[in-house]
RNA sequence: GCCCAUGUAGCUCAGUGGUAGAGCACUCCCUUGGUAAGGGAGAGGUCACGCGUUCAAUCCGCGUCAUGGGCACCA
């Protein structure tokens, strides 16, 4: 006799071992046609699992956030079986289930092209509609390894070959095409109706860039077709405001090949960029940072100290003169400690806050560069905390909190915090790492936050925290880190003299909230779908005639609304006032001012949002308080 | 850096082995019109760059550069 509980808290009994289809099948016909897999005892199984003792089971539909996994990772099945069919020759290697679907990895003599990915797309729903059962079976691991090779499937015998040889090899089979696999997967090909191939591309095999290329073709695949429609608009939603097309259209910055990976930022992006820029200067001046700058390039010896040379030197952009070699400056931090070593520093002093806006070059890649998100030279609001092992608590649950405030003024409210702890091949003594680590994780306890630990993820010279963001359609940046650095300080002789009068080496923390400026606007960009608010709007306000007798009335307006600080233009061209509205409304200014006989007359201006309402005619100073009011909001979500 | 794709007017994109086209933007003219495109005319391109094949190359081949999608990298 075997009892199960059901997850509505119910039992059924069983005379003896029963699958999960046979359960299924008692509860209901509707649930049986819906089971793709289950769980039992919190462990998801195939549908043809044969429970043999008193268990909880769940049974997983498309409905639950597994049972999608589980069609992802049989769809991905599906691909490599309409592969193997149209070509034969092709090898197998990994096809995992990722965020909204999952790829498959094959060696080909040459490239998959996209015809090639529609024909593979057709006889995947060929197969589906065989409604083939899919068969679990399970083999000892050499005789897989066999298997497969006589096949002349080298690398799945290779994925093989490197678990462990006890275990035994459990493998799924569907017609005449068989593959390893840990499941589960769904009872039949049949359950697989929704899906799309997105793209090919290459990868490495086993993720090493000194191994050969595979191809890989990615899909995407859902249990009900309105979900998959939601993500395919959703994908081109996101493709609208990608920041390289909003900053052509918004006319904002451009790239070009003389300088790859480095940006030219025009007047409206560059107006966007001083918004951002002089927020940030408030939160150094206001929260204890002395704004530096250190030079934009120093000597190689600099950067040998540094370790950077070493470390670094293919990554770096270098020039020479008179026989000297110099390097751009990869990161600001031994600038600061060049500073801070002018003059001799007490422990009074500490903790001593620098911040910069610092101008980084690096050599990165040429296949990373990514719009504004990797770009080849960068400006951090880079600051550094010089201070004691023991200051390192406050001045993180003091950063925690002002990152938080920052974010919220840029319009982001969900903040993602995660501590990297120390890795295997480290400096510094296992105290200081303990301390270290402790004061990171405390500092977010007291911010009431929850935290993930990556463990082992720090660098070689101290743990950090790494702050992410969300933007406004779900996808997560991380923009802000604090590190402890017990490192850099003492390899460029930083000290300072102690209570006891004797020399002391201080810790360092880098710290960013921003990061790179370019890459956060990038995001600004995203986020708002370049109509930014009030505060950072590039032009916030423009003013136009209807005909030209208001003109002069314009100016004025125009004239007295730049005195008050607001960034404002002026369109007087003989246009239709519906053409003005609408070229201003695709360049998404918050507000537009219209002015016409009416309103010169009763000496208003008529006013309408970047949304289309018209707020209707208002004395200037009216509308001004109105502005004053909502910049002094800061930012809002869009 | 690696794989694949792409590169035509300021922007978005058609197109062809016989040196090119549209819409928008731009200039000029008409129009002075009250909340998302008024009308007409004009100007604008070494078809990314280099080398080949060819009587002839924007088109075919090779190379370079850049961009895009991934992979790898990211102090």
């Amino acid at each position: 006799m075997i009892t199960l509980r059901l997850p509505d808290g119910s039992s059924k009994s069983f005379p003896g071992p029963v699958t999960v289809a046979e359960i299924a099948a008692s509860i209901g016909a509707g649930l049986a046609r819906a089971a793709l897999a289950a769980k039992v005892n919190g462990k998801l199984v195939d549908t043809g699992y044969l429970v043999q003792s008193d268990s909880e089971i769940q049974i997983i539909t498309e409905r639950d956030p597994e049972g999608v996994d589980v069609i992802r990772h049989s769809t991905a099945h599906l691909l490599a079986h309409a592969v193997k069919e149209l070509f034969p020759e092709a090898q197998v290697t990994i096809g995992p289930v990722i965020e909204n679907g999952f790829y498959y990895d094959f060696s080909y003599k040459r490239p998959f092209t996209p015809e090639d990915l529609a024909a593979i797309e057709k006889r995947m729903s060929e197969i589906a509609k065989k409604d083939l059962p899919v068969v679990r079976r399970e083999m000892p691991r050499d005789e897989a390894v066999e298997f497969f090779r006589s096949q002349g499937e080298k690398y799945k015998a290779e994925i093989i070959a490197s678990i462990p040889e006890k275990d035994t090899i459990s493998l799924y089979g569907q017609g005449n095409w068989i593959d390893l696999c840990r499941g589960p997967h769904v009872p039949s090909t049949g359950k697989l109706k929704t899906f799309k191939l997105m793209r090919v591309a290459g990868a490495y095999w086993r993720g090493d860039s000194k191994n050969e290329m595979l191809q890989r073709i990615y899909g995407t695949a859902w249990g009900k077709k309105e979900d998959q429609e939601a993500y395919l608009k959703m994908l081109e939603e996101a493709e609208k405001r990608d920041h390289r097309t909003l900053g052509t259209q918004l006319d904002l910055f451009h790239m070009q090949p003389e300088a790859p990976g480095l940006v030219f930022w025009h007047p409206k992006g560059w107006s966007l960029w001083q918004a951002v820029e002089q927020y940030m200067r408030r939160v150094y001046r206001d929260n204890g940072y002395q704004e530096v700058r250190g030079p934009q390039i120093l000597d190689r010896s600099l950067w040998e100290r540094t370790g950077h040379w070493e470390n670094f030197r293919d990554n770096m952009f270098t020039t020479s003169s008179e026989n000297r070699d110099y390097a751009v400056k990869p990161m600001n931090c031994p600038g600061h400690i060049l500073i801070y070593n002018k003059g001799v520093r007490s422990y009074r002093d500490l903790p001593l806050r620098y911040g910069e806006f610092g101008s980084c070059h690096r050599n990165e890649p040429s296949g990373s560069l990514h719009g504004l998100m990797r770009v080849r030279g960068f400006v951090q609001d880079d600051g550094h905390i010089f201070c004691t092992e023991e200051q390192i608590l406050g001045e993180c649950v003091a950063y925690t909190v002002l990152l938080q405030k920052v974010y919220r003024d840029f319009g982001f409210s969900d903040i993602i915090y995660k501590v990297a702890t120390r890795p295997a091949k480290r400096i510094g003594s296992d105290e200081s790492w303990d301390k270290a680590e402790e004061a990171l994780k405390e500092s977010l306890r007291r911010s009431n936050v929850n935290f993930s630990v990556s463990a082992g993820e720090g660098a070689f010279y101290g743990p950090k925290i790494e702050y992410s963001l969300k933007d406004g359609i779900g996808r997560v940046w991380q923009c802000g880190t604090m590190q402890v650095d017990f490192s850099m300080p003492g390899r460029l002789g930083a000290e300072y003299v102690g209570e006891d009068n004797a020399r002391h080496t201080p810790v360092m923390l880098h710290r960013a909230i921003v990061g790179s400026f370019e890459r956060f606007i990038g995001i600004l960009i995203e986020h708002y779908a370049g109509a930014f608010p009030l505060w950072l709007a590039p032009q916030q306000l423009v003013v136009m005639n209807i005909t030209e007798r208001q003109a002069e009335y314009c100016t004025r307006v125009r004239n007295e609304l730049a005195n008050q600080g607001f960034r404002v233009i002026l369109d007087l061209r003989n246009e239709k006032i519906s053409y003005k509205i609408r070229e201003h409304s695709l360049q998404k200014l918050p507000y537009q001012v219209v002015v016409g006989d009416k309103e010169v007359q009763a000496g208003t201006v008529a006013v309408r949002t970047r949304s289309g309402e018209d707020l209707g005619a208002m004395p200037l100073e009216a509308f001004i308080a109105r502005l004053d009011s909502e910049m002094r909001a800061l930012a809002k979500a869009s």
